[in-house]
DNA sequence: GTGAAAGCGCTAACAT
DNA sequence: ATGTTAGCGCTTTCAC
């Protein structure tokens, strides 16, 4: 037929608009697309339409995403990384109703209209460096982010904090910070390895790192993974499809968008029971750039 | 301050709601997420905000979304790939009021309401063909992807019709169907060179099939440029961060969905002088896996 | 000019 | 049960 109720109408004399926010720095970054898709299925599922914007990490471009979510009356929305105050959150999370941050630090939690969901960077690195240790390694190096970066911090406690809890001193010297792309990772690994030549494992903040780090081995004519052992962080796809193939602490993207989308629904739909903070678990991914 | 006006109400009696739909088939692939990522950038810069929706390459599914924007009185939609006959979008073109069309073949195209704009294929795989060409290779082969996709066809004209135009024969055992994926390549490959070991080049559908024909090389003992030639389709990220590096035809995706939001706001305003057909050209990008 | 009123297309509360 | 009406928050028209 050729009739259809008008969404608009409906939304205006009932206050629900069954459309919701997503806010992410760079929906074109893989993490995000797969979030994304994640979120979407979701919602899409449950008869929630998603508007997508990016805030490219800045925030007039946060700010006024969140203005048009508000003219819009938007359900509700997802936040990644938000960089506002706590003070702006607030009236933010007032206008919109219901808000789920993702990986955003020190938001504000009101009862029943928001819900923080982080992931345990800490946990994803303990568990890297865990790995190394069975090993019997002992020289861990760490190609760190720099430190503006809050999960570049959370993994750099993580790699301390694994180091002390298996008795290993923590050599400042093994941890180099760089931008967190392949040549930053080949410039800090070829430094690390003139300092240090007894390095045997290197935890890269990501996996782009972690392939310059690959990379910088090579050239130093050591053999991966017997003479040192790399693990990344992310499993972007290169990471399964290069040789060798990269081991690497995996977040499941989409399981984490799916998971904040029906977080949200569920705080909209009035849920009681909706936890208000939420951990994610990263796990690690042995491929061959580790022995196994 | 605290009030804002409702853009429900203002939607409901202006009939415009400057929002807009996007539908490709996944959103985290990384050719749709740049699209994506260019087209938002092109709306929410003019005031326009994106409705995202995956169709997954299943007719329902765009059914469904397509009928969700008309609820929601877009302004206009961009769709990829469309599935739907030329009747049935015809419907949807009236009741969206304004679409652009991105590599949908057939699409009804009514005045100043829709656009098609196509990606040249056919000439994407001639200037690949051309350059092995014009550095001495005369035993090409093609990796061709499965005749249901129609970028697949295109890609499969354009190499028959350069080797036509530079008087080569078409060898149709030089030509090899496969899933365009890593494998896929891999074992098109192994096939190909069992049979063929005189073949110095490849183009192959598209990166990930072409990762697979580096392998397979390599597997085979032959020496990458030297020995054998490869080119690519789609420049995806680990093209450039691979060893050897690989040389394709690259689509600028950014450009393509920044293109598509511009013709649909252009349409959207009224703009009378929108071209009806655009054609986006494809550009070689030369690299480690072809000699200089 | 400024201000009141009608209408956009629905839902919800009411009345029959 | 079915039918009528008021109101959601704007824009636009029409009157003053």
């Amino acid at each position: 037929m050729g009739y259809r109720p008008s969404g608009l109408a409906r939304g205006l004399s009932t206050n629900r608009t069954y459309t919701v926010g997503f806010l992410v720095p760079d929906n074109s970054h893989h993490f995000f697309s797969l979030m994304v898709r994640g979120a979407e299925a979701f919602s899409s599922d449950a008869g929630y339409s998603l508007l997508l914007a990016n805030t490219l990490k800045n925030q007039e471009l946060e700010t006024s995403a969140l203005n048009n979510l508000w003219d819009r009356r938007v359900d509700g929305a997802i936040l990644y990384a938000s960089l506002l105050s706590p003070e702006q959150l607030t009236t933010y999370i007032e206008r919109l109703e219901h808000v789920v941050f993702i990986n955003s630090p020190n938001v504000p939690m009101l009862e029943s209209k928001s819900v923080s969901i982080n992931v345990d960077d800490q946990l994803g690195a303990r568990i890297a460096v865990q790995h190394f240790v069975s090993k019997g390694h002992t020289q861990i190096a760490l190609i760190s982010a720099p430190m503006i970066s809050s999960s570049g911090r959370r993994r750099l406690d993580g790699y301390r904090q694994a180091l002390s809890d298996f008795g290993l001193p923590v050599d400042e010297d093994l941890i180099c910070e760089c931008i967190p792309h392949t040549e930053g990772g080949y410039n800090a690994v070829t430094h690390l390895l003139q300092a240090h030549p007894d390095i045997t494992a290197i935890l890269a903040y990501n996996d782009l790192s972690a392939i310059g780090a690959i990379r910088a081995c090579e050239d130093h004519g050591k053999k991966i993974p017997d003479d040192i052992a790399i693990i990344g962080f992310d499993d972007i796809p290169m990471a399964s499809l290069l040789r060798p193939s990269l081991s690497t602490v995996r977040i499941d993207k989409q399981a984490l968008g799916s998971l904040a989308m029906e977080t949200l629904l569920g705080l909209i739909e009035g849920n009681k029971d909706t936890p208000q903070i939420q951990i994610i678990q990263p796990r690690l991914i042995l491929r061959q750039t580790t022995r196994s």
